[in-house]
DNA sequence: CTACTGGAACGATGT
DNA sequence: GAACATCGTTCCAGT
């Protein structure tokens, strides 16, 4: 697994404009150097920043959260699992990536352990299809936390905001950089809070509640859904943008704000304050209350701002705070019933939010269902909405009923597994890495697609009942805090011609959330090509009052899926599923760095193996280093690993080979001073064996620190592989490539439904990956994993597609394996894959960046590369890269280019398999 | 003509 | 405080 996927080098990369993907391929070296990567690191990318130790500890706290919050949650045991595991992911996802059949020819290379980077390759999604139209609704709710709120939408900029925001947002908002870490981590305390995993398992089982529902009443009737809507729109809608404010009153986006903009529509100018915005902005300013809703206010809006401010505080405790009101309202939205009629306007989301109406008193009830204040928002743009569509309701009525239903539903900030028993929520075509949103002061940039073209399909499997369901889509982080629903994006919902899947608009705590109906008749399969993406104004939210994080950079969503399922008992069970993360900036999906996925996520700490990486925009000049961050955030260790054609590199050895448990690290891809990628999860664990010796299989390593050569067998594979390299866009793939897709498909389906619970068992055991990639990760704490879904989406990885590994992706192969240089150009990112899969075709594929991309890819990606690669391995991979520590080994195989120190480390690989004993793959 | 898009200008913010 | 680097947001133009 992990180990060596046979990139083939091309450097290439070609992406053309687009091109960002690329594979690297890379071997880190090993040297290690502390460098202050953290600059780049730190400064920028807030996100990163976050990330942290999610390891393990977390998961206590989710823990916690959970229970805090919920009260009742079930427990679902199995789902969190094997959500949380890791290695499901991972595992899944290299399975999926790689196809067995890669391994054949890789396999042995595989094995060693190389980091490889890839482009991103994204998921083949093939497929989309169609389904129906219907009606939308809008709505929004209010968070709990939230809060803020301005109202309208409008508001959002309000030129009133104008500099207030800062003060204003709390948190982090403030400070940018800095904030930015602080603000991540204060996220986790704050609202967001939910807690992990909140025991998906939907705590109130009542069935009323919601989603069910909900459920059926969209599903059913996806149109119904209006009816639906109703409720839901109830809630409002609004509340997204809510504010106005401009966190940079003047900047553009305040200014721009032209208010108009969102509210009006208009677009118009950028920038003016104007109207809406003052308007707005006051009224935001005025916080929630703001113009419209504030009479009503309902209860929040009552609040007045000073009240806000205090909820604010609140929202330190947020968690709890969210906890609460998931548990109470939450769920979903929907607001109080009231109201909730009327607000289903169709109207679309935030164009409706952002006019809004000032008057709507919806918000009222909304809020007083929830939290809420968001409601006035939603009140806006519901009433806005006014308009209100209504459109035509379903059967279900959900209307008005759907408060209470919201109340049994799950904050949108819990975490939520994926599976549990029989069902097994998974997205089974991944949507492209890249989406841009569009403002409102811009038209629609469209729906969230797919590799291929297609768009991201999400199924619940083991769903036998002949009732429809819900299932709810909306707009989640992506950094390495929990998941929880996105402060600066909302899901925008897409209907037209094109668009074949019904659905509608609630609100819910100030996020939207589109329902989509999953009906028994479609195998509860739903195909999303409804859902874009809509960029709220970082001024205008982060002078929400409770809003913490910081919108500069925070660009990387998450699709979440959720579908909340009767039981027999009353009990209601939520499922959730993140999709991989998707780059929403035009200019970050260009010029950031992306890692959709890593060959290994976990090995000992003597370092030395390959590594693959696959994403997007890898230039050859791309670093990746390796991070180590206490609790506290502080450094606790870094190292560059380089890429570097001649001598590969592997993963650097950690600082302390001496580890008796596994230590959880970060890695990022950095292409200059704030181009970071996200930082990925990787795990130390304990030197299986005894460390023989220690050699320094790099120059590099030196400076690390001690290296053992454990992996150096790697290298070795490396040669045969040579083919490092990576990859390419996903995209490009798809066409080509879009077989990858169906393997996915099948992989998952297959395992992933009823097997997935086991896989994910199983897979456990990894610690970890957390990828940033994999929704469901993030929100575990824990080590867990996402279940396979995710895993499935990371197909992509396989993916490689992408046209652009060019150049970078050269880089890195060429450093990453020299070998790759022989195989073929980007392609052999993919071909990586392939190689070490089976199938050595797919390296042929790589061969040819272009057509290989595609053809060669789905080839690759069918396989399924990680899997693949372990697959030859395959078991085997998947097992080393999750877990198994002593990892599997590799496979050894593989000459060693350089023969020195490959020797040596062989030679203690060797030596340390036999003595660990411990699984390792031949590969033969 | 509208919905999407890709690009890029503009201006604010951060280094 | 100036100059340059980054970004977010808005416009524009081509499909």
């Amino acid at each position: 697994m992990q180990d060596t996927f046979c990139p083939s080098v091309s450097p290439k990369f070609s992406f053309g404009a687009a091109g960002k993907e690329r594979g690297l391929h890379f071997l880190t070296s090993l040297a290690a150097d502390m460098k202050s990567a953290e600059e780049d690191a730190y400064s920028y990318t807030p996100n990163v920043s976050l990330s942290l130790p999610l390891g393990m500890g977390n998961p206590c706290l989710a823990t916690q959260y959970h229970t805090l919050q919920t009260s009742p949650v079930i427990s679902v045991s199995s789902c969190h699992q094997t959500g949380y595991s890791l290695q499901n992911d991972n595992h899944a996802a290299s399975g999926y990536y790689l196809p067995h059949g890669l391994r054949p020819n890789g396999a042995p290379a595989l094995e060693s352990p190389r980091i490889e980077i890839t482009a991103y390759s994204q998921y083949p999604e093939d497929e989309v299809e169609e389904s129906n139209s219907e009606d939308h609704i809008i709505k929004r709710g209010v968070n709990s936390i939230v809060t803020l709120t301005l109202p309208n939408a409008d508001g959002y900029r309000d030129p009133s905001c104008l500099s207030p925001a800062s003060s204003v947002s709390s948190r982090s908002c403030n400070s940018d950089a800095s904030s930015y870490e602080s603000g991540f981590y204060n996220y986790d305390n704050s609202p967001q809070n939910s807690p992990w995993q909140s025991p998906c398992v939907s705590p109130k089982g009542t069935p009323t509640l919601m989603s069910c529902p909900h459920a059926n009443g969209p599903v059913a009737s996806p149109h119904h859904s209006p009816s639906n809507s109703p409720q839901i729109g109830a809630v409002a809608e609004e509340g997204w943008p809510a504010q106005p404010r401009c966190s940079r009153p003047n900047s553009p986006s305040c200014s721009g704000g032209s208010g108009g903009n969102g509210v009006n529509g208009g677009g118009m100018g950028k920038r003016k304050y104007s109207f809406n915005g003052t308007t707005y902005r006051q009224t935001s300013c005025s916080p929630i209350q703001s113009p419209i809703p504030s009479p009503h206010i309902s209860p929040r809006v009552s609040v007045t701002d000073e009240n806000w401010l205090a909820n604010t505080n609140q929202y330190t405790n947020s968690a709890i705070v969210a906890a609460i009101n998931a548990l109470t309202t939450d769920g979903v939205v929907d607001l109080g019933e009231g109201i909730p009629i009327k607000t289903r306007k169709t109207m679309l989301d935030h164009s409706m939010g952002l006019k809004l109406e000032p008057g709507d008193l919806l918000s009222l009830d909304r809020e007083l269902c929830h939290e809420d204040y968001p409601s006035r928002m939603a009140l806006k743009k519901e009433n806005y909405g006014g308009g209100f569509l209504d459109v035509p309701q379903h059967p279900y009525s959900w209307s008005k009923p759907k408060p209470y239903l919201s109340p049994s539903l799950p904050s949108l900030d819990w975490q939520l597994p994926s599976c549990s028993g029989p069902y097994n929520l998974q997205i089974e075509v991944q949507p492209k890495s890249h989406h841009r949103a569009h403002y409102e002061t811009e038209g629609s940039r469209g729906a969230v697609k797919a590799l291929c073209g297609s768009h991201p399909v999400v199924q619940l499997y083991g769903y036998m009942e002949s009732e429809p369901l819900t299932l709810q889509l909306f707009i989640g982080t992506a950094d390495d805090r929990l998941l929880r629903p996105h402060a600066f994006y909302q899901v925008h919902r897409i209907t037209g011609k094109t668009v074949s899947t019904a659905s509608h608009e609630v609100m819910q705590s100030n996020t939207k959330v589109l329902e989509i109906p999953l009906l028994p008749e479609n195998n509860m399969r739903a195909i999303i090509d409804c859902a874009g993406i809509l960029k709220l104004r970082n001024s205008d939210i982060e002078l929400r009052k409770g809003e913490t994080d910081i919108g500069r950079k925070n660009t990387r969503v998450k699709l979440v899926f959720r579908v909340h399922i009767n039981q027999p008992n009353g009990r209601t069970l939520s499922l959730q599923a993140s999709s991989n993360a998707i780059e929403c900036s035009q200019r970050s999906a260009q010029e950031l760095p992306l890692v959709e996925k890593q060959s290994v996520e976990s090995y000992p700490a003597t370092g030395g193996k390959m590594m693959l990486l696959s994403g997007l925009n890898f230039l050859p000049d791309s670093k990746v280093v390796f991070v180590e961050k206490a609790q506290d955030g502080h450094h606790l260790w870094e190292t560059e690993a380089k890429v570097d054609k001649d001598s590969v590199k592997n993963i650097p050895p950690y600082r302390n080979q001496r580890i008796s448990s596994p230590v959880q690290v970060d890695f990022y891809v950095c292409n200059g001073k704030r181009k970071r990628s996200q930082c990925q999860t990787f795990t130390f664990l304990p030197p299986n064996v005894p460390i023989i010796k220690t050699e320094p299989n790099d120059e590099y390593d030196s400076l690390g620190t001690a290296r053992l050569p454990m992996h150096s067998k790697p290298f070795y594979s490396r040669p045969r592989p040579t083919p490092i390299m990576t990859l390419t866009n996903p995209d490009d793939c798809l066409v080509g490539g879009y077989t990858p897709c169906p393997p996915r498909h099948t992989a998952m389906p297959s395992s992933s439904p009823s097997s997935s619970p086991t896989l994910q068992d199983l897979s456990p055991v990894a610690y970890s990956k957390c990828f940033p990639n994999s929704p469901d990760h993030a929100a575990p704490p824990g080590p867990v994993v996402t279940p396979i879904q995710e895993t499935s989406g990371r197909p992509n990885l396989a993916h490689p597609a992408s046209p652009d590994h060019n150049s970078p992706l050269r880089m890195l192969h060429s450093q990453g394996s020299p070998n790759h240089l022989n195989s073929p150009g980007p392609h052999g990112y993919h071909t990586i894959y392939d190689s070490s899969s089976p199938s050595s075709s797919p390296v042929s594929q790589p061969s040819t960046p272009g057509g290989t991309e595609d053809s060669p890819f789905v080839q690759a990606y069918s396989p399924g590369p990680g899997q693949t690669h372990t697959g030859e391995s395959s078991p085997s991979l998947l097992t080393d890269d999750d877990a198994s520590p002593p990892s599997m080994a590799i496979t050894v195989k593989q000459e060693p280019q350089e023969l020195d120190q490959m020797y040596l480390d062989d030679v203690n690989e060797i030596i340390r398999n036999d003595l660990s004993s411990i699984s390792v793959h031949t590969h033969a």
